[in-house]
DNA sequence: TGAAATGTTGGGGCG
DNA sequence: ACGCCCCAACATTTC
């Protein structure tokens, strides 16, 4: 009477519909694959996950009492752990990314095929991808109406986790240490354990924080990448160490404690409704992560440069809003949200480099990456998606500098050879006379880098670009 | 979930 | 008193 539960992106005991209908059932034979056979090679696991993986599994393997781990192709290892240990039924939490919705419909039929019962559920979303339709009955490819249909949808209140009997017996599987999630030499991840807790109790303290915290005033500061005002969830939403359903009812429960942050709350909540978007973007054009969503932009020539993609990556494009943001990023695998933008917006506009590029980096180096979100982002930036920015949409890293973060705190921290700039000139060294620079210590070009591109002709240049797009879409 | 260029308006200095 | 210019402050348009 064992059930599998093979666990993937919803490592938590709470809210896990797969688990409490193996729990209502008798014993429970808990599974995890490590599978770099179903991805295409571009989006194996990236490094950043890998390091939140291998304490996220430490946390949930101690949370159960115990957890099977395997590393392989899953249509294999699924199908035959279920033949060794007798199971009679596996069941899962559904994943989007389309390489792994094949992967599990083929192993759902060759499960059903010997014999063994095979059930898959709804533990990530809060509308499953194609529940969504417009009135033609097609996908939306707006967020705002696509945004009002889910609201006009009940959410599911989150289950609690259920009572269940770990069976592991005759199973033999790996120690997380043979997984080798973790960086060594170097170990660029060298004291993200004090940022970061993954795993479920870690996402439920940081749902509680920030809704006591940092809800209260969202609206209007989750901009201010100074102050902490972002909910930092992402990660944990990702690995499903926390559902949306409870983040939906946690966040609707404070506003309705506290009336004065029903706005908050609401603007909150429309970021997981950006997440449940592009998810439904994922699932209706699965090739969203390596194709212009807008045919049009293939026309765009995007620059063959080595040391600009380069420069950006390792924060040193000479404009310190990016380059802090750059840095926060390698220095702490996030980066606040509106720093995303800018700095996504300054590769693929002042740059011109190929979006996929970005999005590569971002894969490897974020701990919340997300083929769907990751994918759907850089779209929206570049202007090739669904419901996206527009192309001649070109933030000034500056002017966005100093709209938000306007004390510099945030370049401060993580470019601290420009700490000793004054207020003014802290998100433009460039534009500060020599006096100033040697009273703060900077030399550019030496000790802080000279700007890579000049703003106005990089903004012209990329407009220009631009045109071929415009040409090719009429 | 822009920025820059261009257009409009109105107050104040000034001849 | 009046027209003229300047220019800040907004508003509109364009990319």
């Amino acid at each position: 009477m064992t059930t599998i539960v093979w666990f993937r992106q919803d490592l938590r005991l709470a809210d896990n519909p797969a688990l409490a209908f193996a729990a209502a059932r008798g014993p429970v034979l808990p599974l995890y694959v490590l599978d770099d056979a179903t991805p295409p090679p571009q989006w194996r696991m990236g490094g950043a996950s890998r390091w939140w993986l291998r304490h996220s599994l430490a946390a949930l393997r101690d949370s159960l009492g115990g957890l099977a781990i395997l590393r392989g192709d899953p249509r294999d290892l699924v199908v035959d752990l279920a033949r060794r240990s007798g199971a009679t039924s596996v069941v899962w939490n559904r994943c989007y990314e389309p390489s792994a919705i094949a992967r599990d419909s083929a192993i759902k039929a060759s499960l059903r095929e010997t014999g063994v019962e095979a059930r898959s559920f709804n533990a990530s979303l809060l509308n499953e991808p194609w529940e969504i339709t417009t009135q033609g009955g097609g996908p939306y490819k707006v967020f705002t109406p696509y945004w009002r249909a889910c609201l006009a949808r009940p959410v599911a209140p989150p289950a609690p986790a259920p009572e269940f009997r770990v069976d592991l017996s005759g199973v033999s599987g790996l120690a997380l240490d043979d997984l080798a999630l973790t960086p060594n030499k170097p170990d660029w991840a060298a004291g993200w354990d004090r940022l970061w807790t993954p795993g479920e109790a870690g996402a439920r303290a940081r749902l509680a924080d920030f809704l006591d915290a940092g809800l209260a005033g969202y609206g209007d500061l989750r901009d201010r990448c100074d102050l902490p005002h972002v909910s930092r969830l992402s990660p944990h939403l990702h690995f499903g160490e926390v559902s949306p359903r409870q983040v939906w009812a946690s966040a609707r429960m404070a506003a309705a404690q506290t009336p004065a942050l029903r706005r908050d709350a609401d603007k909150f909540l429309s970021e997981i409704g950006w997440r449940e978007f592009s998810h439904h973007l994922l699932f209706h054009f699965p090739t969203l992560p390596d194709r212009n969503w807008k045919a049009a932009f293939d026309a765009f020539e995007w620059r063959d440069s080595v040391a600009d993609p380069r420069a950006w990556r390792k924060g040193m494009t000479g404009y310190p809003f990016v380059d802090a943001g750059m840095r926060e990023l390698w220095r702490t695998g996030t980066m606040h949200n509106r720093v995303r933008m800018i700095a996504a917006s300054f590769l693929v506009k002042h740059l011109r480099v190929d979006w996929r590029a970005g999005e590569a980096w971002f894969w490897d180096t974020l701990l919340d990456a997300d083929l769907a979100n990751n994918a759907a982002g850089w779209q929206w930036v570049a202007g090739s998606g669904a419901d996206a920015s527009p192309f001649f949409r070109i933030f000034n890293p500056v002017t966005q500098g100093r709209k938000f973060d306007p004390q510099g705190a945030y370049v401060r921290r993580w470019c601290p050879e420009l700490a000793r700039l004054p207020d003014e000139f802290i998100h433009a060294p460039f534009e500060a006379p020599a006096g100033v620079l040697a009273q703060a210590g900077v030399r550019l070009g030496e000790t802080y880098p000279r700007p890579i591109v000049d703003h106005a002709l990089a903004r012209a240049a990329a407009l220009d670009g631009y045109a071929a797009v415009k040409a090719a879409s009429v």
